[in-house]
DNA sequence: AGTGTATTGTTATACTATATCAAGAACAAC
DNA sequence: GTTGTTCTTGATATAGTATAACAATACACT
């Protein structure tokens, strides 16, 4: 599969404040529909709106904040299997990541490539910011290979202070 | 403080299966002694209890596991704070750590030592190996560093196979 | 023994996630 | 376009994880 570009300002560091949002989350959806046409499965109007309440968010969303937000036009609100049935979805073909660390999700950042996903999460503002570098998962990998351990999937989850947030006041 | 020496066969890979676990108990009990002494803290009956459970578990043990498990002598059920308080003074004294990726424990392999948690868990046996490497820190601080992120705690959770299952045909 | 602090007990409840079965929508073949 | 199949969603119930709040007890110090 071909690697999609990196779109937004999302590569691999913080967004600044001021940037646009409402591109990041028409990119995202884009993208999404590009991934899920080219592994033949359908991106439902469940699982985009899903899509697009994650993307929404600027920090890790969770499921129930999802579902407080999923009303199905007349406003009745939907069943948590709904929303944990979109994020399965979204998570097995690789559009969103699971934040361990927060029982949260976050948009995928580069959909429809194959990465291991390293996710820095700022403490003071709350936003995450999905990390593409090759040095962690070498040291991971060289590690692993010394003691035998054949890796299977890596959560690595990094928290602590942005750039942005060190440059102002701690936040209210 | 001093750093601990490393106990048992636990020294940054998975166990051998035939090794000596009772010992690994005892002697992790004791060491959580000293350090509670060390820092002034009280390592209650019920906290000592909470510890030796969670090294008893070969596996990462969740807190209602250990809540079935935590009987008052006349037989009768914890509550869950009960155990929730005891795991969180472990965690804050550094006794013990938290598997994210599981919502579950594991017994800290050098406790009274400052280090990042690097965990690698096996999906045959089911058991964790905490890793003592510098590597990998290394590199996650010199990303950090690079766009200005100050690191306040790592989450390393590297799920896959551990030597001694590779070497044996797949788990039942 | 009396006082203040830390620890534990107890009840209730919040938050996160899944099992199960029924109903509906999309799709392929005819 | 109808039929049969599969995928998706609806709906209800329940499992699993974690904390709030307040009462009671134990401990440490004088």
């Amino acid at each position: 599969m071909k690697r999609a570009a990196t779109r937004g300002t999302r590569k691999g560091s913080f967004d600044r404040p001021q940037h646009d949002h409402a591109r990041c989350i028409a990119d995202a959806l884009q993208s999404a529909g590009t991934v899920c046409a080219a592994q033949g499965v359908r991106l439902t109007e469940q699982r985009r709106r899903v899509l697009e309440l994650v993307w929404q968010s600027h920090r890790p969303i969770g499921a129930y904040e999802i579902l407080d937000q999923l009303t199905d036009g007349s406003g009745r609100r939907a069943a948590p299997p709904t929303v944990y049935r979109a994020l399965d979805f979204l998570l097995e073909h690789g559009l969103i990541h699971r934040v361990e660390s927060r029982n949260a999700f976050i948009g995928c950042s580069h959909p429809g490539t194959e990465h291991v996903v390293e996710i820095m999460l700022c403490t003071d503002c709350g936003r995450a910011a999905e990390i593409d570098d090759q040095r962690i998962d070498r040291a991971v990998r060289a590690v692993a290979a010394e003691i035998g351990f054949r890796i299977e999937r890596q959560t690595i989850e990094i928290a602590g202070r942005c750039g942005h947030c060190q440059a102002r006041p701690a936040h209210a």
